[in-house]
Order: C-alpha cells, then structure tokens, then sequence
DNA sequence: TTCGGTACTTACTTTTTAGTAAAAATTGTT
DNA sequence: AACAATTTTTACTAAAAAGTAAGTACCGAA
C-alpha cells in the first residue's frame, strides 16, 4: 500500500497528510499571506492576521518550516530582522489557497 | 470591512472562514470520500477511514452538516440506514480537496 | 426471548492547543 | 547608563479536541 511522509509522520493517504500540515488556527492565513507578497517580516505577519498571539504565530511559523512549506531568513542585524517565505514546496500548495479563499467568499455578508 | 459568515460564526477573510470550517483532524478526509461517491453510509466512512473513532466520526459528521457542507440522510429501516452526501455548498468545495490531494501526492514514499 | 445489524450516545480521562503576560537578547543611539 | 526596536522565549493557566470503552435504540427473525 502506497504511503506519504512528512517528516517523521507517515500517512496512508495524500488529504491525510496534507491536512495534517495546515491543520493549526492561523496555518492557512499564514500561507495565504505569504503567497502574495514574497516574504514577510515576523513583525508584519503578526499585524496582519488580528487577534493571533505572538506564542501561536511563532508556533505556527515554525511547525510550517519543519514541514518545509516555509523558510526562514535571520538578517544579523540591529534590530533584528526575519523573513519569512514560502519554500517551492510553499508555492505548490497556493492553488489550495485560491481555491479556498473563492470557496469561502461564497459566504460574504 | 467585508465580513464572512458561516451559521452564527463571523470572519474578516474568506481564508479564515474556510479555515475553520476544514479544521478538524478526519473533516478533509470526510470530504474527499464524500467527493468521490456521491453518497455514502455511516459504517462505510467508518470502514474507510482509517482510525477515526466512532466518537469522532459522528462528531465531525455534525459539524460538516452544521456549516452546510453535508447532508444527512435517515431511512426509516430497521436496521436503519444513514446517508451523507455533499450538499451544493459542499460540493464547492471539492477544488480545494482535488488540489489538496495533488499536493499531498509530493510526498508519497 | 434473545440475537443481529446499524447508527449512534454517554461518561470519563488524557492530550493537545490556545491564551496571557512578562522577560530576554542584541547593540547602536541618546 | 538607560532606551529603542524587533523577534522571540518562558512559565503558567484555561479551554478545546481527541481517545476509550461501554451503553442505547430499533425491530424483525430465529
């Protein structure tokens, strides 16, 4: 029987493994975010999604990049700087985002 | 500011609204088998789904059918019979699943 | 009158996820 | 020496999700 890996999990299907990657509260904003605009700072990404707390976002930033959806880039400076990017493995989930953001536009009020 | 509403639930970005709705450790998977049959059985999603506790099954059969994404249907046989099948909005949604799945295949071992 | 088959339901425990708020590290500037 | 800006980190608490295992309901057939 055919298996997926991501890291040391292991699945017996494709969607098992995939929603076990964006499964997290803010995973999907983060991704939908950064497939727009190339790389993001910590700082900026925090700003942009409301209401997510520095603890959860930095969890989630760094559950993406051990799955390898996302990199990070430290710029030794004073103040320091990070970007945040998708990875090419990043950029092929985007058309699950476009298809997702058209789905839930269906529910505007 | 553009709102999103899913049942008594509301979101600023159509990525969070769907988001929440997804979020569930067995919801995709639900989706994805109820994608290719066009109706299924309670003890068939059971049988195909792997691991998933009955407990946790009818759980998010619920919260599918609550958001809108599903439908149940209840035959008045002894022994009964229940079918679930994607509503129109749920069937919408099948784009996210299909790209999902492609993604998920990156990972085959 | 007990059994079989299907679809749940319940009570309880454990695990995971999320929230809050304060602190740490860095070093050039005032 | 204190401060500023930015990205974390930590400790603690609370809430939500998931796991386990047993029980319920239905009714016709044996």
């Amino acid at each position: 029987m055919e298996k997926y890996k991501l890291g040391d999990k292991v699945f017996d299907c494709p969607v098992g493994l995939a929603s076990n990657a964006i499964n997290g509260k803010w995973k999907l904003q983060i991704l939908n975010l950064l497939s727009q605009e190339e790389c993001m700072r910590y700082g900026n990404l925090k700003r942009r999604i409301e209401d997510v707390s520095e603890k959860m976002l930095i969890q989630h930033l760094r559950e993406l990049e051990q799955d390898g959806l996302i990199e990070r880039k430290l710029y030794p400076e004073v103040p320091p700087r990070v970007e945040y990017a998708l990875t090419e493995v990043g950029r092929q989930i985007i058309p699950v985002i476009v298809a997702l953001k058209q789905w839930g536009q269906l529910f505007r009020i």
